[in-house]
DNA sequence: TGTACATCAGTGAACGCGCGTTCACTGATGTAC
DNA sequence: TGTACATCAGTGAACGCGCGTTCACTGATGTAC
């Protein structure tokens, strides 16, 4: 049971060390760190203090305290990822392929805004500069439930809305980044920046004005 | 001389300490160590080793490391402000008025853009998260050169749109949060994000269409 | 079924590092007489 | 014009902190015979 995920599934091929779980201790730890203070806070000590074991225990499961990190942000993404799944699946599922296509897109988007809005910590870890490229691992999956990560949903919604004859086949290609850095910008100035007292209270509209001129832009 | 700006304009009223420019001399040097490293560069130790003084010694000038941060932080949106004017001063003036409020919009927004990508690390310490609100000082301005900020160039050229009769004058309203959010959101995809690679060779052609789509959505 | 052994997850102690910040000081300067 | 003094920018030394990481170890477990 090394993996984060369902730990009947794994056989008994190659998996479950001696007797700790104390990988996944760590990264939930690692996690929780990241939660309520986002990157700088996902502290190699602080894990194993709360895992209960010595500091240099944790050197058994991760070559140092980046390889916690960067299976933390892995773990944000996959929770970006579920945000918006959850979002996707408040949909009624007999709109018409246009209008089904045009509110999966918002979905997307207003998922990844409510999941900056209250996994703070997660979202700025999720994000945050590094200087390895992130990719996911078998260890570390960056997908949600459904296996896709948030930046293939947004392309998979994208790709519904060229299906569905709203947006020109030409036009799509490149469009997720527009897309994306339309809502990540809005996410970042209300998170990090000095937009989050102006824009706090009317987030919700502004979101959604936000949503309307992707809408109209793309 | 105890502000960055024209050392011959402080009349001999309060101003002019002893013998020293020691307040300039650490906050460029901050402003150094932002340029290359962003926010957590800015190392007060490291300032006084530059200036050749004790680590101590900046403790007649700055109340700690974090005002010798946000110093450099004001510093900071003060370059940007002065990008963005740059960008604007390219503008032939014979324009006529709609085609004239359009362009600055644009060219606020590839100011932003411009900047952030030739200067990452002031960009990323200029909108670094920070639990003070950044405002501007006498001693530390956030302006640039022509007296408005960053975000007060954007709300000018916004309102250029509206006077020309571009934009209608009800959709004014927080239209600067809408177009700050997608080109905020770009800068920082490419600079902190996982998009550098993705984008970085085709940012400039990303960028003309993310305002294409800002212009249009607006 | 019982025993010897190899494995390796977790221990205990220690390291060097660089940071921000404090204290009591010193000594060059500007000013009052 | 000369002298005593107050100011306060910069000094020197030290502090405690928490971090990531290393070393040689110990002792519970699974496995081979």
């Amino acid at each position: 049971m090394n993996t984060p995920t369902a730990p009947s599934a794994a056989p008994a091929v190659r998996s479950t060390y001696r007797h700790g779980d104390l990988r996944r201790v760590l990264l939930e730890a690692g996690i929780e760190l990241a939660r309520k203070g986002g990157p700088d806070a996902v502290v190699l000590r602080e894990a194993t203090r709360r895992a209960g074991v010595a500091p240099n225990a944790a050197y058994r499961h991760f070559a140092g305290r980046d390889a916690l990190l960067q299976a933390v942000r892995a773990a944000a993404l996959s929770a970006v990822a579920a945000a918006m799944e959850a979002e996707l699946a408040t949909l009624p599922p007999d709109l018409p392929p246009a209008d089904l296509a045009r509110a999966s897109v918002r979905a997307v988007g207003s998922g990844y805004l409510r999941f900056a809005l209250l996994e703070t910590g997660l979202f700025r870890t999720a994000f945050a500069r590094s200087d390895v490229l992130i990719q996911a691992t078998h260890e570390a999956p960056t997908a949600g439930p459904g296996g896709l990560n948030p930046f293939e949903l947004l392309g998979a919604a994208l790709d519904k809305l060229v299906a569905a004859g709203v947006m020109p086949p030409e036009r799509r290609p490149g469009a997720e980044f527009l897309a994306w850095s339309a809502v990540h910008g809005l996410a970042m100035l209300v998170v990090d920046g000095p937009l989050a007292p102006v824009i706090g209270p009317q987030m919700e509209q502004v979101g959604q004005r936000l949503l309307d001129m992707v809408e109209k832009g793309l």
